[in-house]
DNA sequence: TATGCCAGTTAACGGTGTTTACTAAAGCGT
DNA sequence: ACGCTTTAGTAAACACCGTTAACTGGCATA
């Protein structure tokens, strides 16, 4: 997934690689079913070692620890969550921005719901790993997964879709904050406003926090089902940016009549 | 701190009772040290009898178990930050409406930062918690912490500072939801427009977001400070509450000229 | 064919939650 | 003051966990 591109000096993975790879990939794959089964406090090397029919420090040969391992699964599962957004944008035409854009962070949503363990390890606290821990690829498939809304948005911005903020009111800490993300994320050049960078990220809280609030169950108590919530948060956020939010239910019948 | 007010019917706590409720609030004290020191991970019954000088099962003649005593902390740590936030507010004098708001607002991050790991328990995903645990009294004392803020923003809904949304685009679905919110959490009455509790959703996922971003340092590689995009945020939402941003330095200084 | 690397094992250390059966002390009613 | 009961706490055991160190057997290469 990474890097299955061979560049020149990689000759072709031997027969030992290969079957390094794949155990790596069991490892992984229980790994992960594990999470989804018994959330991250039930993954364990024991347990995935006991499963494959080994013994534990034998997976110490493919990873260095747990917290590593959690580490590996956490960049795959970004991997994961980018492919289901993009999918999803994919499945709409390619000029319709708007109903892009609207599926695409409903896909978010939805794998969210499907996927709330993973999503706890993805974007809640990194509650298990001590300080110390090589989180580079989690890093670098979390600024990938980043990426599928970014060239969306930067179309909003061409277009002229909504109107900046003042920039009077982005103080310079704020500006050097801004212009950091856009630059480490790859979002946008150096042309691109700072006012649409800030846009950008009170979008993304926004939307993290709806959909975090969801899948940690923090209103279960109040409330029965969240979907109205975010959609009302999405109907928000959306109008904001200029662009056509349309009920989840029209967009799933194709032609009809515009209601009310 | 839950229950100090002794009713009709409960003579005065015997002697037993007494240190019974010493020795429980022994293990939560040091049950939430160890907590600080090495977060939720590093919560452990063993660790917590060995330190207090006996024997882990000991501890079950107070607890029912770890999880139930993590639910128990929580309570605590519910009612702490809605005591900080409280007493911020009362810092400033009561007729000044939005600094009130202001200030409560960040007396929330501010406590937040100073209890990452305290936060992350109280706001993450219920990490550990397998379910079948009685999550009652932390969420219990998260509607008290709720409160805090409810009185603040009935405050705004009964002097109109904002102008309510329209309620056209409020479905069904979501007014029975934002009315259950309201009831179970006892924010305002029966004729409050579902319109405010709308607004005070929204903020408050706002400011969740804001907060857990920063908390569970999910920006960490791409922001070296998350304070003013903290700030920039709050203006945003105070602004569309009617309510006067003021720059946490000029609310430091008492008296000085605006700025620009 | 000999050598070295490497996957995987065994054994061990120290840690965890939880249950069961037990002891000793404290409290209470008579 | 005595006896009974409730309760705090212990010891032992079970079943887990991560991690390290020393070791073995096989594969691949020189």
């Amino acid at each position: 997934m990474t890097k299955p591109q061979l560049e020149q000096g990689e000759r072709a993975p031997s027969r030992r690689e290969r079957v390094r790879e794949a155990t790596l990939a069991e490892i992984k794959g229980i790994a992960r079913r594990h999470l989804v089964e018994q959330g991250a406090a039930g993954v364990s090397l024991r347990a995935i070692a006991r499963e494959m029919g080994m013994t534990a420090p034998g997976l110490y040969r493919y990873v260095s620890g747990i917290d590593s391992l959690l580490v590996l699964i956490t960049a795959d599962m970004f991997d994961e969550l980018a492919a289901a957004v993009a999918a999803a944008d994919a499945g709409v035409p390619a000029r319709d921005t708007d109903r892009r854009i609207v599926t695409s962070l409903r896909a978010f949503r939805r794998w969210a719901l499907e996927h709330r363990a993973e999503f706890a390890v993805m974007f809640g606290p990194r509650a298990r790993l001590e300080p110390g821990v090589d989180l580079t690829p989690a890093v670098e498939a979390g600024k990938r997964f980043g990426a599928t809304f970014f060239t969306l948005f930067e179309r909003l911005v061409r277009e002229k879709r909504f109107e900046l903020p003042d920039g009077r009111s982005i103080t310079p800490e704020l500006e050097r904050e801004l212009r950091s993300f856009a630059d480490l994320c790859g979002f946008g050049d150096s042309r691109t406003p700072v006012e649409a960078v800030m846009v950008l990220s009170s979008c993304w809280v926004r939307l993290y926090g709806v959909v975090c609030m969801e899948i940690f169950q923090h209103l279960d108590f109040v409330m029965q089902d969240m979907e109205p919530l975010f959609e009302s948060e999405l109907q928000n956020i959306l109008t904001g940016l200029g662009v056509q939010y349309e009920s989840p239910e029209s967009s799933n019948v194709v032609t009809m009549g515009k209601s009310d």
